[in-house]
DNA sequence: GTATAAAGTTAAGCCAGCTTAACTAAAAAG
DNA sequence: CTTTTTAGTTAAGCTGGCTTAACTTTATAC
């Protein structure tokens, strides 16, 4: 077996056990908190931008405008978001999480991590260092490709 | 740095970027196959299971009875799942997956390989080895991890 | 400065998925 | 062999998220 092949069995088990895992996991976190997965995305989606306007979010989740005027008003009325205007442009919104709304983002993150954090409680030294390395190879790798797609 | 220490970084790290991915990826493949994501976890449940009732579905899935019924039936008139009488238990009945559902669901899990894949595209042979050997390790840990829980 | 385009909202209506209630049929318990 | 429990379905009704259509307000083009 070529290191490649190696790599892409590799790739395709992990993916296997993982996707089970993480959709699972994340609905239930989701329902639990008493939103819905829509809900979830967005705020999950402003989490990342930091803040962005509603045609942003409509185009991202692919949805129409008044769609994703409705969630964020809900979200905004659940005091997870904050809509503020544009100083810039009068017309458009900026859409921001609360305090609430980065907290329940952040748990949910934190609820995946546990997950993964189980998987290593077992471990060697050894294997952790591989691990820790290669996870670290990963995320530079994945934050390199964010950069270009955001051109 | 502890060696603890590294690893929990780089999996809080790793977590951070994923968690946004897999889940705007998952949500836009599933909409892009005109299912919901209720009908998704559905098949992704029974194609872990490879054949389960109703019952479980509804427990697993954290809805009712009724809910997982008609779920169930709307996927069996696309075409996704096969519904048969329990041959040991006559009002028990088993789910399974057709051969267009499994497809579906197959590649679904092969969508998000491919993100993965193009992460390590650009990695050096060494950085592919200790990726490889990484997951090789995780994997193994979940599936140990896995038949714990199922107990 | 008028016309056009863009950002967002409001309103009306549709559909999917969920729930509860009421039911059928088969198995398990007594 | 009757009673109770279990597995699943059917029906009625609710809600949430989506869409299109119509509108307001601000920015851009000519």
């Amino acid at each position: 077996m070529t290191d490649t092949q190696q790599l892409n069995h590799s790739l395709r088990q992990w993916m296997d056990v993982t996707s089970h895992r993480s959709m699972q996991d994340q609905s239930r976190f989701v329902k639990s908190i008493g939103f819905s997965m829509a809900q979830f995305f967005l705020l999950m989606h402003v989490y990342y931008k930091k803040q962005c306007g509603i045609s942003n979010l409509s185009e991202h989740m692919e949805i129409t405008a008044p769609a994703a005027s409705q969630l964020v008003d809900k979200l905004v009325q659940a005091g997870m978001l904050e809509r503020t205007e544009d100083p810039h442009d009068r017309r458009a919104k900026q859409v921001t999480l609360t305090h609430k709304g980065r907290q329940l983002i952040e748990r949910s993150i934190h609820a995946r991590f546990r997950w993964l954090d189980s998987l290593v409680q077992g471990l060697s030294a050894g294997e952790r260092s591989t691990v820790s390395e290669a996870l670290r190879i990963l995320t530079n790798a994945a934050e390199e490709r964010e950069k270009k797609v955001d051109k």
